[in-house]
DNA sequence: ATGGTTGTGTTACAA
């Protein structure tokens, strides 16, 4: 079994005691990381190392930034979304690790929208779009994880009439989502879990995480032979609930290895 | 209560 997680930690640097404990406590094999503000030299990487983790990084600074950690080798590294030669900011790494090909996504945020931001997270989503059908065409167990900073549906926002115009929320970044799903892959976390009402995000203001005033914004997209394999998934409150914490909480999922479904 | 928070890196910007 291969515990596959996402986590967008909102500095790695500023999260370093929130992640090792984490790491520890839940023990995942493969964790997909986003927004951790560095270059990939000052990437804290001996104190993951010590404990096992193989790590491959595509950082940037002050700014966006993606890693992988894995327990197993990580092979065959790619950074960078395709689709734009001109793109400098680091929202993609993609690896094949643990006998499945993962991705680290940090989908552009867009607000404010309408404006040029929210311009660039839609042909950000239309880039993916068109990456993702090409993955589909290898066949393969891949899984493409991240903030994908799309709130699918109304059942997944506290307050769904205040945050409709949100670039979060707007149809056009919806559309997209629905998409990516439409072209075959699962959402790992939705697919298992029907309730309305569980997040992965609370603002830092207002008091959101004591309201529960949270969005699901967090996401890990499997491809049809990853989703075969798909045996549980969930979402981890507790990094949340800690001192100085990231305004995310990691999303996970159970994938069987390949050899327990033949 | 015309406001709230955090991180980066210098005082504005992104989320």
């Amino acid at each position: 079994m291969a515990k596959i997680a996402t986590w967008n930690v909102n500095s790695i640097r500023a999260r370093l005691p929130r992640v090792l404990e984490w790491l520890a406590e839940f023990g995942p094999d493969v964790v997909l990381l986003q927004e951790i503000k560095v270059v990939d030299e000052a990437f804290p990487a001996m104190e993951i190392e010590e404990l096992g983790y193989n790590i491959a990084v595509h950082g940037q600074k002050t700014y966006n930034g993606v890693a992988i950690l894995s327990k197993s080798p990580i092979e065959d590294v790619r950074c960078g979304l395709p689709g734009d030669p001109s793109d400098e900011q680091a929202r993609y790494i993609e690896a094949f690790t643990r006998g499945v090909r993962v991705s680290s996504i940090y989908l552009p945020n867009g607000n404010p929208a309408p404006g040029e931001k929210f311009d660039y997270k839609i042909a950000w989503m239309d880039r993916l779009i068109s990456y993702t059908e090409e993955l589909l065409g290898h066949e393969e167990a891949f899984v493409l994880g991240g903030d994908y900073n799309v709130c699918p549906t109304d059942a997944d926002v506290y307050n769904p009439t205040g945050w409709q115009d949100d670039a979060l929320c707007r149809p056009e970044s919806r559309n997209r989502f629905r998409t990516l799903l439409n072209l075959g892959l699962t959402e790992a976390f939705r697919s298992l879990n029907p309730e309305p009402g569980l997040y992965s995000y609370w603002d830092y203001t207002g008091g959101a995480w004591q309201k529960d005033f949270g969005l699901r914004i967090d996401h890990l997209l499997l491809s049809p032979q990853a989703s075969d394999r798909l045996v549980e998934a969930g979402i981890d409150k507790t990094p949340r609930g800690k001192e100085k914490p990231s305004d995310h909480t990691p999303v996970w999922c159970d994938i069987a290895d390949e050899e327990a479904n033949r």
